[in-house]
DNA sequence: TTGACACTCGCACGGTGTACCAGCACTATT
DNA sequence: AATAGTGCTGGTACACCGTGCGAGTGTCAA
């Protein structure tokens, strides 16, 4: 990827500076660039492959370098996540009934966490509060408002949603990225896991031999778990909304900055 | 803890034998008690606290000893988290409605996991198959297969109920395991967050600042969030069964060996 | 010219997981 | 009784980690 650097030649001495990485040998490094380095080598090679040395070098620096401009390798971890979340997108169709706003707004989040799902299992042991993060939330609980949510409930409805997401990206994640299911396409996923299930005691766990059999591709297929409880919930929250009084038409309640002109 | 090693005593050698941790001298170390103490001492001081030298001490053992029983830090973990499963508590009551023995059922996972709340962010990286593990997996597909799923859907109620309960156990975690936030209140960590909320700008985040000084301390308490989008979850789960044909009155269709005589 | 400052990085420390191997206490076999 | 095996222990060593420290660089202001 640098410059060829074994390879006999002398290199004509500073004339052709024979460096690694022109554009930073000048400019000093930045935040910004760390980070979006350390992205990059999280997704290429999962958070086995990062340290900071190894950041370092693919930065063209040394590694104690990156310290001038990261406290920690912890804070730096919290702005790669942070960083991450630029990558849910948020337009939403506001003409779309509510319900559907929702959904989509679910999927949504769902899919930009995935864009980077090495980064899944930090979500089980830092709570981020970075600005990309911040607005992320800010969008779900405008639209749970919109939607007739307050008070003690909008913050009910919006852990809830906020569980059953975060959730499925991490069983996801771990059912797809294991050092034996890495790359595997699903038909294969579905092979290993129907004999896993297979070989087990039939008299100890019925059921879980029969699932796999019994169920077909469809229920395998990415996204379709998801997309079930994702429904289910949102029975739920509509009942309860239109139990408890509250209005689910597109656009009745107070608008509630939910970007309705996006 | 173990006994007196330095206070002069030339201690009578071989008679009451002077040793550490005599449970041990004899008889060898075995997988089992160095996967109880591994728990033990996450219990206690987290998984940062937690290495092989640390728990061979822990052990009165050789870091080095632990790798004759058990093959790598990895399957010791896998271990551990299999364990752990033991302590969800299958006890459901058969003669309850349906929806109750599942929101029960769910209940107890929820509390199981969260008896050791530092294993919480292992289960984002890992996917236990150990027995313990599949057993709590068997009953609650025993309980769906009695409430009247089947084939795919069986498989997509399952999944969409274990996204919801493990991402509400991670979620938990990480609100209440920090390094700022360990050991607080209710009470002190409601009082944190609204202090960070309402630091936000209100402008850009006007529902984020509004959220908790609206939320009153119910919203707050300990699994009301949990509870929250389980019951909306159960409601759109029972919608499905009702709608789809299938049968949720208790004692129906067939047993499917969900334990009814418990 | 002299500072001050922004920035880089080599060195070293104390930690980690774990491969390797020499040693121990038994038990079974000769 | 001597020997060989076998189950088990743990010390040493290696490669790697995060990171504090302080000596170095280049740039710009005075």
């Amino acid at each position: 990827m640098t410059g060829s650097r074994s390879d006999g030649k002398p290199a004509r001495l500073g004339w052709w500076p024979e460096v690694r990485d022109r554009s930073r040998d000048r400019q000093p490094l930045t935040r910004d660039q760390i980070v979006a380095a350390a992205i990059k080598l999280i997704d290429a090679e999962g958070l086995e492959g990062f340290s900071m040395r190894r950041l370092g070098q693919e930065l063209g620096a040394g590694a104690t370098t990156l310290y001038w401009h990261v406290k920690d390798k912890d804070q730096l971890i919290d702005l790669v996540l942070d960083e991450s979340a630029l990558d849910v997108r948020l337009d939403d169709d506001a003409s779309a009934p509510w319900r559907d706003r929702l959904a989509g707004l679910a999927r949504e989040i769902r899919a930009g966490l995935k864009r980077h799902h090495h980064l899944a299992p930090l979500y089980g042991s830092r709570i981020p509060a970075g600005p990309n993060t911040l607005r992320v939330m800010e969008h779900v609980l405008a639209l749970l408002r919109t939607g007739g949510y307050d008070g003690d409930k909008l913050l009910l409805a919006f852990a809830s949603l906020t569980n059953y997401v975060i959730g499925s990206v991490i069983m996801d994640n771990r059912a797809l990225s294991g050092p034996e299911t890495e790359g595997k396409s699903l038909e294969e996923l579905r092979r290993m896991y129907v004999a896993i299930l297979a070989s087990l005691p039939a008299d100890a766990f019925p059921n879980l031999v029969r699932l796999m059999p019994e169920a077909g591709p469809a229920a395998i297929a990415e996204d379709a778990d998801f997309e079930f409880g994702l429904q289910r919930l949102l029975d739920g929250i509509e009942a309860d909304l239109t139990h408890s009084g509250g209005v689910q038409p597109a656009r009745s309640t107070r608008q509630c900055d939910a970007r309705e002109h996006g």
